[in-house]
DNA sequence: CGTCTTTGACCCGCGC
DNA sequence: GCGCGGGTCAAAGACG
């Protein structure tokens, strides 16, 4: 089972190696490996979903959390040494806000290196940047999955709050806000331009509130934990 | 009638 | 300052 799991790993969430510079991103294999997943969330079907990722889901509530924090922690053990590449962004960064990130580091060299045209090394422009950029931007995480279909039912409910068509791309781009009150959490959907097959989610921020279908749906939610545990 | 989607308008950051 | 492109808003329409 581990070393199953492991070359699930290897095979099919890696084996991207597309790293935009705000973002981590990772892709799961196309067509379901996982039979079981079928009859107890019908949603996810069309998504292999590596083992040990799915054994330590407390739930499908947590699916999508747990395949991104376990990406995270995979990729810092595994990684390095699979793709071999100091070329290799840490998803543990870029699940944090990226653009504070940078923005730290600039601070630190410019401070580094004197600074000798801006007191401590930021000018006021910089400053203004720095809070307009800070005050947007949530942490982001996004990542492909070869699908027919453009949303990934993940358990949580969205409503679609605008669509745009991106230049140098024959399919739109559309955007949903998280339902519940108060959380604050958006995700992109589109198809990428090379590979029409291929659904780019990007989410950003984080839920504050678990999610609505198991709630709705107790009987779904007991066959998962069978299945789980 | 309430909820959700669609879509054109608007806003804002960025590069030139 | 201006134009472009991405992201968001909000009115109108569709749907159950």
């Amino acid at each position: 089972m581990a070393s199953s799991s492991q070359a699930m790993l290897n095979q099919g969430l890696f084996e991207e190696q597309e790293m935009p510079t705000q973002m981590g991103f990772f892709s799961f294999a196309p067509h379901s490996t996982f039979p079981q997943l079928d009859s107890c969330h019908q949603s996810l079907k069309g998504f292999t979903i590596p083992h040990s990722l799915v054994a330590d889901a407390p739930s499908t509530a947590n699916l999508t959390e747990t395949l991104l924090s376990s990406a995270a922690a995979k990729q810092r053990e595994d990684m390095t040494a699979y793709l071999g590449g100091p070329h290799l962004l840490s998803l543990q960064r870029s699940s944090a806000n990226l653009w504070a990130w940078g923005e730290v580091s600039e601070f630190l060299s410019s401070k580094r290196s004197g600074g000798d045209d801006h007191h401590l090394g930021v000018s006021a422009m910089k400053m203004k940047k720095i809070k307009a950029r800070r005050k947007v931007r949530e942490p982001r995480f996004c990542f492909k999955t070869m699908s027919d279909v453009d949303v990934l039912d993940d358990g949580y409910k969205w409503r679609k709050y605008g669509q745009k068509v991106v230049k140098n791309t024959l399919h739109p781009r559309s955007y949903y806000r998280c339902t519940q009150d108060n959380c604050r959490v958006k995700k992109r959907v589109e198809r990428l331009a090379e590979d029409p097959r291929m659904v780019i989610t990007t989410y950003e921020g984080r839920h504050i509130h678990s999610p609505s279908h198991d709630l709705e749906d107790p009987q779904a939610q007991s066959q998962l934990n069978n299945f789980f545990f």
